[in-house]
RNA sequence: GGGUCGUUAGCUCAGCCGGUAGAGCAGCGGACUUUUAAUCCGUUGGUCCGGGGUUCAAGUCCCCGACGACCCA
């Protein structure tokens, strides 16, 4: 029954789709807007789009375009990019305008068009790729017809331009161009070219507007791909294996966090987004690739803020026969790594604080941070519960009944010393309770090998020496599970598989998430998550 | 969740004590064959975020709401 639905569903979508090529072919003239549906479903409601008075003159530019059967081409193919002719011909001493013209270079280049300066019977033109910006020069002596046509063109249209290589008199490199075709009607108008996109909301929610517009948006975004690629042959290159695991989880695991909730129709089940892929790579070490890694999206349903964003990006590794120091070593090296390779420095300004990476990061048990910046509380109120309620109530740090010393000690740091924590800094020895995926520590069982690793008092990377004593791992998911039933929404389930991987033997682990996004924001040296993110998690837009 | 600030032409922004809504860019028309935010002349363009209220009169004052930014929890 089900699957006929969606049999149904799918023809219904191909009638609509076989309309479009003889609606494709009508030359029309405004096109009413009243007349355009979405589909089916609102057919009877009207599509407002805001139109206005630029956007209708650009329309009319299309309809005659249409007429004269010119309008969406894909024929036009470049040979070269703007980018590869600055760096190879952009230097004036090496190549002055004789040089370059001797070079007789013959190029063919397409772009969006981004700026026009009209003189007559010559003009100018910016057009910008991939990789970069050059100019054209352009001559009606030439251009004939075409150049009329020019002058009509939009800034903001998509262009080909096929010429030779020139530079003009005061020095700016040029393609002298023969032959100009306009590729793709821009039919809304850009931002002003001199302030670009000011407004914040509308950079995030029509980043395609702001990527057009805002060189350092563009730079941010190449920058986050080059990192992400520069882990990924770090990761590589030490012989670990990258691997995709399930986003939608029947039973969420592997973080303490609030998960989302979807529902599978033909199956009729709930399914979770995965608020953390640890679970299913441990498996995976089970099974014997010793050395995973996946870099990938979870999903968590907390708050949104400059921090925070529902769905977010963390590279998760596991390494066996490695324990968290090593794991502290790997984390170290591929952030400096990154660093270095991609920014070509290792100190950073981020929220106007100068943080260096270069040096060997600090490694400080967590009990002794809190002292630290608590003188007030000794080595003993650390396990002792009613010192550290005391504490608390005079830190006005909220607590509940059931909270042992491991969680009151953990919110005691959580205020008062992550954010001092500018410098790199692992934090370690965290306290079992709150820790129900890292192995105990063998000299004291009540704290674990696991760290967690905080710049600019964000935190950026966890990691531990895994558990992996089967009866131990279902003692924890026990004590989760009585925390759920308390009303605690971001205690774990019993997975009862992943225990049952467990008994399969998995060997001694080290584990490693580093949150791609905050890391992205320290070397991009951005404030907010809202600005490493292409689409950010907007509320929907109103219209 | 609380507080502060913001929302005016396609974009960037002015708009004073409540009294006919403004500029620059973009657009449109014209001039211009080496410009760099090209320049010069002319010119079009408004749901002042939405709703309610006060007032002879509201972009402006008051209330409610939407969205966003920042700070706090």
């Amino acid at each position: 029954m089900l699957a006929r639905v969606g049999w149904i569903d799918r023809r219904r979508a191909g009638i609509f789709l076989s309309a479009w090529p003889s609606q494709r072919r009508l030359p029309r003239a405004p096109l009413r807007f009243e007349d355009c549906h979405m589909n089916d479903a609102n057919a009877h409601e009207p599509v407002v789009v805001d139109e206005n008075r630029l956007i209708a003159e650009r329309r009319q530019k299309l309809h005659a375009l249409r007429e004269r059967g010119i309008a969406f081409p894909n024929d036009f193919r470049p040979d070269a990019f703007a980018g590869d002719l600055q760096a190879e011909f952009g230097d004036p001493d090496r190549w002055p305008a004789e040089a370059v013209a001797g070079a007789a270079r013959r190029v063919q280049v397409a772009g969006r068009l981004i700026a026009k300066r009209v003189m007559g019977k010559a003009s100018f033109a910016q057009i910008r790729d991939q990789t970069g910006a050059v100019q054209l020069f352009l001559q009606a002596s030439v251009l004939a017809a075409v150049y009329e046509d020019f002058k009509g063109w939009d800034v903001g249209d998509i262009i080909a331009a096929t010429g030779t290589l020139m530079r003009t008199k005061t020095g700016e490199l040029s393609v002298r161009v023969e032959q100009l075709r306009l590729l793709t009607k821009c039919l809304r108008p850009l931002p002003d070219k001199w302030h670009g996109l000011a407004d914040v909301e509308q950079r995030y929610r029509q980043r395609y507007v702001d990527l057009i517009v805002t060189e350092e948006s563009r730079a941010v975004f190449r920058l986050r791909s080059a990192v992400i690629s520069r882990l990924r042959r770090c990761l590589d290159e030490r012989r670990f294996l990258e691997v995709e695991t399930p986003m939608m989880h029947p039973i969420p695991g592997g973080a303490t966090a609030r998960p989302f909730v979807t529902h599978h129709n033909a199956l009729d089940m709930d399914m979770y987004l995965r608020v953390a892929p640890e679970l299913y790579l441990k498996r995976l070490t089970v099974g014997g690739f010793d050395r995973v890694y996946e870099i990938n999206r979870n999903f968590r349903n907390e708050g949104v803020s400059t921090r925070h964003n529902p769905e977010f990006t963390m590279l998760e590794l596991y390494q066996a026969y490695a324990s968290y120091h090593e794991v502290m070593d790997l984390t170290e090296a591929l952030i400096q790594d990154a660093a270095r390779v991609v920014c070509g420095k290792s100190v950073f300004v981020w929220e106007g604080r100068e943080i260096d990476l270069s040096q060997p990061f600090r490694r400080w048990p967590l009990d002794q941070a809190v002292r630290h910046y608590n003188p007030a509380i000794s080595a003993a109120d650390c396990r002792d519960v009613a010192a550290l309620r005391g504490h608390c109530t005079q830190l006005s740090i909220h607590f509940k009944a059931d909270y042992g010393w491991g969680r009151l000690l953990l919110e005691i740091f959580e205020k008062t010393v992550e954010p001092e924590l500018v410098q790199p800094t692992f934090i370690t020895a965290y306290p079992t309770e709150v820790s129900p995926l890292a192995r105990a520590n063998d000299a004291d069982r009540e704290v674990t090998d696991r760290f967690e690793l905080f710049i600019n008092g964000k935190e950026i990377a966890n990691g531990f020496s895994e558990l992996n004593d089967p009866e131990d791992q279902a003692a924890r998911f026990l004590a989760q599970v009585a925390q759920k039933d308390a009303g605690d929404n971001e205690a774990m389930h019993f997975d009862a598989d992943y225990i049952r991987a467990l008994e399969y033997a998995m060997p001694p682990t080290g584990g490693l998430g580093v949150g791609i996004d905050r890391l992205v924001m320290l070397l991009a040296g951005v404030p907010s998550i809202r600005d490493v993110l292409l689409f950010p998690y907007m509320r929907p837009e109103v219209v």
